[in-house]
DNA sequence: TATTGTTATACTCTATAACTATA
DNA sequence: TATAGTTATAGAGTATAACAATA
């Protein structure tokens, strides 16, 4: 437990890396916004996927993961093709020009990083990779709790868009 | 210096980050967006100040401190009064209206992360605070080098839209 | 002529809600 | 009736460029 003189400055921290964020965005390759780069960083590190799964890696709400898709699947980057265990789903899979553009992705940022980053230690560059990593998890356990107590059990966690209840 | 991996892994936190950053928004009052909250969190921190400065603090471009300043004084949060020394310039200040949302704003959000990071030690929030802090000095420090190397010297640091060169 | 701040415009990312086609 | 995915719409953040007032 830490006090509050503390959150706060972590939360000025949060605030401040905003700037790091879009200099990071900057490098990307016209026509590669950041959504697309996520998403073909995702499928890359954890292979082929359904849109559903990839929503919830990305942690956003799967009409954004859509968006982002038919974007990155105009271009020629990913294939999408019918899930044949349930003919709602789709498949999404990087085609070899998709692998071609992740590497460059890779290249341009572990690049601008390897600048930026020159002075520092393997070990601060893996203890901030840990504490972000734990810094996440910590915000996805407790899923609501802060807003609406654990309640009563069953779902939670959809990525989903609320649904009408009529 | 840190391996290619290593760089990965982090940029991957750096994209997963984005969850965090919208949870903390979800919470602020409405009619008080992420732009105002960090307008007027500055301003608390570092006392009143010209909009040059504020747009500096904010690592944004003036044009959008402007439109996050504006917010906030037609609300009734800030005044904005002419500089004596420069009529050219505004001075922002908090109003008692100002400071008692900053107050709302600050128990919300240190409230927030008492909950998500009751299990942090006290020394491992002040680690995660400190490694962002000075991640985002790494990335101020050389500004332009990775895109555009030294140059000759001068200004450069700007906060300001390009101006025509006509 | 250069600088401070404002405004107009455009782009990216996001969520909510409604709709389709399957289960 | 519920779920996977799409699309339409709206809100927030940002940058670029052009403009007004003042240095």
């Amino acid at each position: 437990m830490a006090g509050k003189a503390q959150y706060e400055e972590l939360i000025r921290q949060f605030s401040a890396f905003g700037a790091v964020k879009r200099e990071m965005g900057r490098l990307l390759p016209a026509d590669c916004p950041g959504g697309s780069a996520a998403v073909m960083t995702l499928l890359g590190r954890h292979g082929d996927m359904r849109m559903s799964k990839l929503a919830e890696l990305l942690a956003v709400d799967m009409s954004v993961t859509s968006r982002h898709v038919a974007h990155v699947a105009d271009r020629g980057w990913i294939e999408r093709f019918p899930d044949p265990a349930d003919k709602r789903s789709r498949i999404l899979r990087l085609t070899p020009e998709g692998h071609a553009q992740l590497d460059d992705i890779a290249e341009r940022t572990t690049q601008l990083l390897a600048h930026r980053l020159s002075d520092w230690s393997d070990d601060e560059v893996g203890q901030l990779s840990r504490l972000m990593a734990r810094l996440r998890a910590s915000f996805d356990d407790c899923r609501a709790p802060a807003v609406r107590p654990p309640a009563l059990s069953g779902d939670e966690q959809s990525t989903r868009t609320p649904a009408i209840t009529t």
